[in-house]
RNA sequence: GGGUCGGUGUCCGAGUGGCCAAAGGAAGCAGGCUGUAAACCUGCCGGCAUUGCCUACGGAGGUUCGAAUCCUCCCCGGCCCA
């Protein structure tokens, strides 16, 4: 493999994947031998956004280079809330709940990784702090972990400090207390499975060096941490978040289409890094779309390469071949002119929904209203002003009217209709 | 348990009896310019309806012609004391 003929660490470097590392020899060891490391991952939600992803990529570069890659889901911590997040009470998951989530982490990683059921050189496997953490006392908790850290210096973390500034909100024993857990399956998966590193986003790197110290304290045995840059877009804010919410790996909750737009849409200040982060393309394909991005920007050849790359990483090229053909097509050619076959395989991936034709008859139905069961605008008042602002098409034409009401004649082989709200959000309507 | 300060729209944050659907900022949405980018400019930004109505300022009551604003009780949080 060409990107890895450097090795894992230069690879890493190239990819700007090490922000933060507890050794600076860590990265050289990398390439002497097999690891074992993990990644804690929060098995709250019935599946990995793209948040995520980072992670997921990271190891599975470990994996490719022959280390053995631990996937952590936190089914006992993630009940509690690491006190950096914003959420400041997270509910406690039903145990068919977490199990449902747990499966359908397993699943969606065993895209990315070789799942085993234990690790070992080349080999992945995921395992659940619940595991340990849920049968054990909080005596023995206390007395393995607890005694080992003074408050003074758990205080001093980052995430705590942060909340404990902020003059309208205290924080709870329990989420003080996230970080001795975590450091605590580091320790277990240290002594249980000679897990020796730790690997994570900037942002748990406290927690991370705890268990690197737990593990020192306790077995006199070298750990080591590493942590990824943030993801953020070049304003600060969060990465895999957009206004119509969290997008999701399974493709029942974020469509193909919609994770291939979501990056096609990235902007070029960033689409470099996500590039490095985010894909298995050669360093020399990445430094060549670099080039074209600054030659050409207008192309967008590096966000069509991102888009293409992770979709098919997470959805298969089948789904990715069919989302590129919709985007060409929602975005390219009048619509009116495409033929049945075509729109509905555009639409296969891309919004749509049904109506009852006999609502079509007679005077037909407010454009507003339609806009509003498409999802297209969030109440009627939303609707109205977009229509007045200009932002409504219907089969791409724009509508100015605010009465606007849609029969039998606008439908596209007698039984279509493209609905678009502003730039880029499109709705397929059916007649049926 | 006591004292004290606070809980406002997606978020931050003004507002201390009518002029408040509530300043300002951010986010978001639409339009313009572009490249399905960024920046910038303009408009919008609780809901429903063509003047208007409804729901909202932690919750429940109360005072008042009228309350986010005053009173009572309750819930939640910060800080200090026990």
């Amino acid at each position: 493999m060409d990107y890895r003929s450097g090795g894992l660490a230069a690879d890493l470097t190239f990819r700007h994947l090490i922000h933060q590392v507890t050794d600076p020899a860590l990265p050289g060891l990398l390439d002497e031998g097999p690891m074992t490391l993990y990644t804690g991952f929060d098995p709250s939600a019935p599946s990995l956004h793209v948040g995520n992803l980072l992670q997921i990529c990271t190891l599975r570069r470990f994996q490719q280079a022959g280390h053995a890659p631990i996937a952590l889901a936190g089914g006992a911590t993630g009940m509690i809330g690491d006190p950096g997040g914003k959420t400041h009470e997270r509910s406690l998951l039903s145990p068919e709940e977490l199990e449902a989530n747990l499966s359908a982490m397993r699943r969606q990683l065993s895209g990315f990784l070789d799942l085993d059921d234990t690790p070992g050189p080349g080999r992945a496997c995921l395992l659940d702090n619940a595991a340990w953490l849920a049968r054990m006392s909080v005596v023995d908790f206390l007395r393995q972990v607890g005694k080992h850290f003074t408050v003074n210096q758990m205080m001093a973390k980052e995430s705590v400090r942060s909340r404990l500034e902020r003059p309208d909100q205290g924080i709870s024993f329990t989420e003080f207390s996230y970080m001795l857990l975590q450091a605590y399956d580091f320790f277990r998966l240290s002594t249980d499975h000679g897990c020796r590193l730790q690997v994570g986003g900037s942002d748990q790197w406290g927690n991370i060096t705890l268990g690197v110290e737990l593990i020192r304290r306790s077995t006199r045995v070298e750990a080591f941490g590493l942590t990824t840059p943030l993801v953020t877009k070049p304003d600060g804010t969060k990465f895999g978040k957009t206004e119509s919410g969290t997008v999701w790996l399974d493709g029942s909750m974020t469509s193909p289409y919609r994770l291939y737009q979501f990056l096609l849409q990235s902007e070029d200040a960033v689409v470099g890094e996500y590039l490095r982060y985010f894909t298995f393309l050669t360093h020399e394909e990445i430094i060549d779309l670099d080039g074209q991005t600054t030659t050409h920007p207008e192309h967008r050849a590096a966000q069509r390469a991102l888009a293409r790359a992770v979709c098919t990483l997470v959805h298969g090229s089948e789904a990715t071949a069919a989302a590129e053909r919709a985007s060409a097509a929602l975005f390219g050619s009048e619509i009116a002119a495409i033929d049945e076959r075509t729109l509905l395989d555009v639409f296969q991936g891309a919004p749509s929904f049904p109506v009852p034709r006999d609502e079509l008859d007679g005077s037909g139905v407010l454009l507003a209203d339609m806009m509003v069961t498409a999802g297209l605008a969030r109440s009627k008042g939303d609707a109205r002003r977009t229509i007045a602002q200009g932002g409504a098409y219907v089969n791409n034409v724009r509508q100015r009217d605010g009465d606007r009401l849609i029969g039998i004649g606008d439908l596209l082989h007698g039984r279509y209709l493209v609905l678009r709200r502003g730039r880029r959000d499109h709705c397929l309507v059916r007649a049926e």
